[in-house]
RNA sequence: GGGGCAGUGGCCCAAUUGGCAGGAGGCAACUGACUUAAAAUCAGUAAGGUUGUGGGUUCGAAUCCCACCUGCCCCA
């Protein structure tokens, strides 16, 4: 053997891809005589490193976009960087490195780690978010958004830290307090810009046009939360107008009192002056508390009257109103009417402070008493105590298909006192950020207030580089004169906003980007998107459900609306495709969620620990790693398998579930085996459980190592295999083997098989057989995103070549076929490997531009099958029948089997029931007796 | 509290519309070869189960329905 013969990735994966690279091979051209297909994988943050989790999203990405180029489409599969974002800014704060050198520098290290995995990136597409060529366009976005009335200031509730004058992220904040510098957090309200998210609500909840998981769907429709009811006008006893919201228009007739969001507007002026001090300090109160608190449910409820009254405007009748950090002034109109009979919620705050609760709905079989009932009853019933609807049934449906909700909404109407609304649990898109890092808003504030856009030539507006950073988090932009003095349309010198843009909006459109990344006339070229758009197929993770892919869908169908598709649709048509599909407003036709890639369990080191004892703590001046085996039956100290280790605090499991605390004193004989002399305690192992990987946890995997050691292919293979991708798992370094076997049984099977001029003719069918089953196997799976049965179908087709290469039946010609086809199916998964071994075989390069290997059923038939005859659904014979068996046929077989007629009794069949044979299955027939 | 997803040999995981759990495949295990020995590699081998639990539908349920248990995700 020559050395050449042995397979070394290390060799064949850089050679390869450098020829791809210089071939242009995966450079994705316009092509209008070839259908098209847009795969897209959801572009990562450049963090730094490229980590397993990136490996896990985007190989079985591109083994299908691979697929799909092969079976004859035209693939366009890019990728590029979601460069905004706050981990920039922090790194300046903590190290003093500029965001732009940071980012681009990381960038940089994982464009080279990307290119690694050998995916089919057409990287002459790539995009990159913080580049001033991509920005100047998401800018340009903001702008067409705030000229067509999509784009409006608002207030809104922000997390403000009052020792770092600065708006923090809900992340940022833990337990009311600022995560870094553990100083309290108060909720303020902020003038902010918001996209009219609410405005395609509706037209986002319709996924008829869209092939998305079910899981996705339902999240996005809780998240948009439709609700249907009546707006109803109360006045305060002074006249003032309160509008409110319910779902529950049958109930107004219980309203014993209102509640109003302690940052309601009105709350100052109709607050009586006995009640002032009291609900001055409750709204103080209710601004140090986050939303996640006053909303969260079974809280102990709380608030203060304020002394004023409202008027029912259905009964004349005059309520307390009280104001309550339950209600939020951000959803709804920041005011409630409070029906405590038949709302969980008002109930509990009406019982803690003694308010009225007055049934208005009387379920069938139970007599409601306002004093008496322990819960509110929120659910169907007959109207009663509500004037002239009393008799009315309320049943459980929602909006107008409850009779009593329909018919008080038509009455409200006649009278003008409400109308009939719907509402969402949605709110507007809030897309300032009073960060540095992100794309500026831009718009110029005038002298005399107005505020006009920066004029298109002079997009983009650029982020100064010469910025410093103050430890506090502040925006340097906020105090960075040069950037904020400009001058407006007139002249006249004038104020630049100084927030960003939340980097969400980046990721909004970044996929029509990589359509013609540097097209300087518009966010992409209508050419380009006439042929590509919309994307076929996504991938990515679940955890974008209700953010990122909601944005995207918005984003679709405001482009659509604005007309940013009106020239796309005329090439499209001019083309002769129909523009349909992006008329949806739909970004995205298919989407598939990769599940988690999670840290792998390990067994921490077994000790056997001696010191002295003080309280619950054991002080070891000694510890010993030893073999759990070698465990003696007792032990005058501490023994056990370490699960924890903080700096010198190891916890211990001693067994029965009873941990211990053993501190290594500074100066401890440590022996363990493996390391010469006395270790350090910091390589004692502890216990690892299959959890999330973390740097903190020690359980990260780097695909980088793994990489060196067995190539590309085998990790790309392994990830694809190991796992059910849509559900992730725990990493696991052995079972790599096996990945690792049969790629270098695949090498074996192709450089080293001297086949015999001629072969046995069974054998050679049979082989021809197993082919054509694997083709099947291999493309289904790909069709269906079931990596790994693809790969395990070919791992099967592996174990047959092999037993063929050593009984050396299978002919040359009829081995060389064989061979050729499972390059072909392994050329997706293992795109190298295949490249290399069908390069050695002789054939013309490129494998990657080879078709899709044909199934032919009749190849892939049985001649005989096995029979399974069941007797009332049990198993209790199998016989071999040629393949085409009929009913009539396998009927008579089976009632001739002796294990039939033993248990027939010679009684006849009640029924009998034939199962074809179907997909490689067997047929079945089940006698019932 | 509400909603969603999942639970199959020791482990990762298969099982198109309900139709053989001889479990597809892999890991681990065991036996042999190679080795002074071990690892790695190669060849071979059997073993392993009330498909989370309990009911229901059906000729037949891992699959469909109901309840419960456990885990993860989303919302509150």
């Amino acid at each position: 053997m020559t050395p050449t013969d042995k397979y070394n990735p290390q060799d064949i994966e850089p050679k390869w891809q450098e020829r791809w690279e210089a071939d242009r091979l995966y450079r994705a051209r316009v092509d209008w005589s070839r259908p098209k297909h847009y795969a897209l994988t959801m572009l990562p943050y450049p963090s730094g490193d490229l980590h397993i989790g990136h490996w896990f999203a985007m190989t079985p990405s591109d083994a299908r976009a691979r697929y799909m180029r092969m079976k004859g489409f035209n693939v366009l599969f890019p990728m590029g960087f979601d460069a905004f974002g706050l981990p920039a800014e922090n790194a300046a704060i903590q190290r003093n490195i500029h965001p732009k050198k940071w980012t681009y520098a990381n960038i940089e290290r994982m464009r080279r780690q990307l290119r690694s995995m050998g995916a089919m990136f057409d990287w002459e597409r790539e995009a990159v978010s913080c580049d001033p060529d991509y920005y100047k366009w998401t800018e340009w976005f903001f702008k067409q958004f705030f000229l067509n009335d999509l784009a409006y200031r608002g207030e809104a509730l922000v997390n403000w830290s009052p020792t770092l004058q600065t708006v923090l992220a809900n992340e940022q904040v833990i337990d009311g307090k600022d995560e870094r510098t553990g100083q309290p957090v108060v909720q303020k309200l902020m003038t902010q810009w918001f996209f009219r998210y609410t405005r395609y609500a509706d037209e986002m909840l319709d996924f008829s046009h869209i092939d998305w998981p079910e899981p996705i769907r339902v999240m996005q429709t809780n998240w948009i939360g439709r609700s249907e009811g009546a707006r109803v006008t109360f006045h305060t006893e002074q006249g003032d107008p309160i509008e409110i919201y319910t779902t529950r228009p049958d109930t107004l007739w219980g309203a014993t009192f209102m509640v109003l969001a302690p940052e309601y507007p009105l709350v100052e002026k109709i607050t009586t002056s006995k009640q002032r001090k009291a609900v001055q300090a409750y709204v103080e109160q209710a601004a140090r508390s986050t939303e996640i608190e006053r909303t969260a449910e079974g809280r102990e409820k709380t608030g203060v009257f304020t002394g004023a009254y409202a008027i029912n405007p259905v009964n004349d009748e005059r309520i307390p109103i009280w104001i309550a950090d339950y209600v939020m002034i951000n959803y709804g109109s920041g005011a409630i009417m409070a029906v405590p009979a038949h709302d969980e919620r008002d109930f509990a705050f009406a019982r803690k402070f003694g308010l009225e609760v007055r049934p208005v709905i009387q379920p069938e079989g139970m007599e409601l008493d306002g004093k008496t009932m322990p819960e509110a009853w929120p659910h169907e019933g007959v109207m009663v105590n509500s004037g002239p609807f009393n008799g009315t049934p309320a049943t459980r449906d929602k909006g107008r298909k409850n009779p009593a909700i329909s018919a008080v909404i038509d009455w409200l109407e006649e009278r003008g006192i409400g109308r009939e609304a719907v509402n969402y649990r949605l709110r507007d898109w809030l897309i300032s950020r009073q960060r540095y890092w992100g794309a500026p808003i831009p718009l110029i504030y005038t002298q005399d207030g107005t505020i006009e856009a920066v004029p298109d030539e002079q997009l983009p507006v650029e982020l100064p580089e010469d910025v410093d950073f103050l430890p506090t988090g502040q925006s340097p932009l906020k105090y960075h004169e040069a950037f904020q003095n400009t001058t407006d349309s007139r002249g006249r010198p004038a104020k630049r906003e100084t927030d960003t843009m939340d980097t969400f909006m980046c990721s909004s459109w970044y996929f029509y980007r990589y359509l013609s990344p540097h097209f300087d006339k518009g966010p992409f070229d209508p050419e380009e998107a006439a042929y590509w758009l919309p994307v076929d197929t996504y991938t990515g993770g679940a955890e974008h459900a209700t953010m990122h892919l909601l944005y995207a869908r918005w984003f679709a169908k405001a482009m659509r609306d604005l007309g940013m598709f009106d020239e796309t649709v005329r090439i499209m048509r001019e083309h002769g495709r129909d523009p349909e599909s992006l008329l949806w407003g739909e970004p995205m036709l298919q989407l598939r969620n990769q599940g988690q890639v999670l840290g792998e369990e390990r067994e921490g080191h077994f000790i056997l620990a001696t010191g002295t004892w003080q309280a619950a703590k054991l002080f070891a001046d000694r510890v010993q790693v030893i073999d759990r085996k070698d465990a003696p039956e007792t032990f005058d100290g501490v023994m056990g398998e370490i699960i924890k280790r903080t700096e010198n605090i190891l916890t211990v499991d001693v067994g029965n579930g009873d941990t211990r605390t053993v501190e290594v004193m500074p100066n401890a004989d440590i022996t363990i085996p493996g390391i010469d002399g006395v270790g350090r305690v910091e390589q004692l192992r502890h216990h690892l459980e299959i959890q999330r990987m973390s740097k903190s946890k020690g359980n990260v995997v780097n695909p980088d190592e793994w990489v060196s050691r067995y190539g590309a292919d085998t990790v790309r293979a392994y990830l694809m295999f190991g796992f059910d991708w849509q559900k992730g798992g725990p990493w696991d370094s052995k079972g790599i083997q096996g990945v690792v076997r049969w790629i270098n049984d695949v090498w074996d099977i192709v450089i080293n098989t001297q086949p015999p001029v001629q072969g046995d003719p069974d054998a050679e069918r049979q082989i021809e057989r197993r082919v054509h089953q694997t083709i099947k196997k291999v493309t289904d799976a790909l069709e269906n995103f079931s990596f790994n049965t693809g790969v395990a179908g070919l791992m099967a087709l592996r174990n047959d070549l092999r037993a063929a290469q050593r009984a050396g039946s299978v002919g040359e010609e009829a081995w060389r076929q064989a061979v050729r086809t499972m390059l072909l199916l392994m050329a997706p998964f293992t795109p190298h490997i295949a490249e290399e071994l069908w390069a050695r075989e002789g054939h013309p390069y490129s494998i990657h531009t080879q078709d899709w290997p044909q199934y032919d059923a009749d190849k892939a038939a049985e001649d005989l099958v096995t029979l399974v005859v069941q007797v009332n659904g049990k198993v209790r014979d199998r016989l071999e029948v040629p393949a085409g068996v009929t009913a009539a046929e396998a009927e008579r077989l089976a009632l001739d089997s002796d294990a039939v007629k033993k248990l027939m009794n010679g009684s006849p069949p009640r029924r009998v029931i034939f199962v074809e044979a179907r997909n490689g299955q067997e047929p079945k027939i089940n006698v019932v007796v």
